[in-house]
DNA sequence: TATTATTGTCGCACTATGCAACAATAATAA
DNA sequence: TTATTATTGTTGCATAGTGCGACAATAATA
């Protein structure tokens, strides 16, 4: 949905809140690994997080979800605001001067992406098989990479990462409703691989699953017959907590 | 420290990145009573809660810990960021209005104050004992209320506020080291009585007294004679963690 | 010296969790 | 058909954390 108008404005800050960014930890979970959506800049090399910018008739709410959207394809995904960072060191601007004048656009000295940006931090959770990336204006490929095998990032968005990371570490058993990360349904085990590798460190498998189950989240569906040769693994699912449970 | 070239920047918004804030949930403990520092617009009787903005050459950091030097009196505070707020509704331009002009300062339809704002919230602990409360440049009073006979504050401040409180009570046990809502010395009651307060519930005497001496991060000092007919408590304070505890 | 109120501590029950063991079972091999 | 193999669901046991009640210690007062 690039316009005219968008382009004119994402690239002269018409509209748009000066000074201040939101940027994306966009997280999908594929093949037991974490995947994170970065951003690349051809000519200069360079990679980021996705980001954008708050329209000045916009809820900042209403801003992330729109420019999650345009990265991702997708809307009601899980989204979590974690931090907002702003160190003045944060700023790059022979970088950004690199990559506006690579695709084309006239970067003056006082441009508006070449000053001192704030930048507020989301961490999404998104289901990898349904994520289409979509690079935005000024970037040139949007793509998945191993969280495990990043690039270098620009600025300090490797730290922005981290943030992300730590917060969904602590958050997790909270956050787990919230969960796009598998699909509709998924086994035992394959969530496990998620916690472990979201927190880094191997889990018992016994208290995992007890844990798991006593948390009255999961609904246990048919087995799925993978064609190995040993006993079969029930699907779960998420439960849809519409309201509070009858207690009776 | 109100300069002249400080009065001059913040009404005017000279230098200060526009359209950002902060807002400073300052929470203190007296007499066994949560205090939150408040401002007071006299004229038309508004509360708010302490705010400043971001000098266009001045880390976030920094400059949360300028504003909450300016309206505390105190540095090296205890301060957690903990949610960037950014609704369209959080503006209130009557108000800010009428606040100005009862302050003598011209505030034509586009002063810089009317505008929209995002603004990102701290929550500081404090000493109550230590601090000096001064109000900013628009207010007529900063002072001390009351948690839970706090007057209705203006635009979402009310939320904010909670946000903070919520942020707090599920890190409690964290952010105990930075604990200057007491003084230097305290008894356990005493810690308690605070632990209850923020948590809004009762907690068991013994299992409290227990969790908190396993914590290891408390050091028995000598007993405090109160006077009264019965045994008198120890004294206990924070340790100092300079580098991790030895482990022999 | 007895009384009173509060404190520091301990024991017991209950829960959560790490770890190991065991039976169940889906496919394959004999 | 039967034995084998690998993985799963479940259970038992040891350990740690916590709610709750009880008890001795003790500082001031009667």
């Amino acid at each position: 949905m690039v316009t005219d108008s968008n382009l004119i404005s994402e690239v002269s800050g018409t509209g748009f809140i000066p000074h201040l960014a939101l940027d994306f930890v966009i997280i999908g979970f594929h093949e037991q690994e974490l995947k994170i959506l970065i951003l690349e800049y051809e000519n200069t090399s360079l990679f980021a997080l996705p980001g954008g910018f708050i329209r000045m008739d916009e809820d900042l709410e209403e801003a992330a979800r729109r420019v999650l959207g345009e990265r991702t394809g997708l809307t009601d995904l899980f989204l979590q605001q974690f931090h907002t960072f702003g160190s003045l060191e944060r700023s790059d601007p022979e970088s950004m001067k690199a990559i506006l004048e690579g695709k084309g656009f006239a970067a003056g000295e006082h441009h508006w992406l070449l000053q001192r940006f704030v930048t507020v931090g989301y961490y999404a959770l998104v289901d990898f098989t349904k994520v289409s990336p979509q690079p935005d204006l000024i970037a040139d490929r949007c793509g998945w990479h191993d969280y495990g095998r990043l690039p270098q990032l620009m600025q300090d968005h490797t730290r922005i990462l981290q943030f992300a990371m730590q917060h969904l570490r602590t958050n997790l058993d909270q956050e787990l409703l919230g969960f796009s990360l598998l699909g509709e349904a998924f086994t035992m085990q394959t969530l496990q691989n998620l916690y472990e590798t979201i927190l880094g460190e191997k889990l018992n498998r016994s208290s995992f699953q007890r844990r798991m189950l006593q948390l009255g989240l999961l609904e246990r569906l048919e087995k799925s017959y993978t064609g190995k040769a040993h006993k079969a693994p029930y699907l779960y699912r998420f439960k849809k907590l519409g309201i509070a449970p009858a207690s009776f």
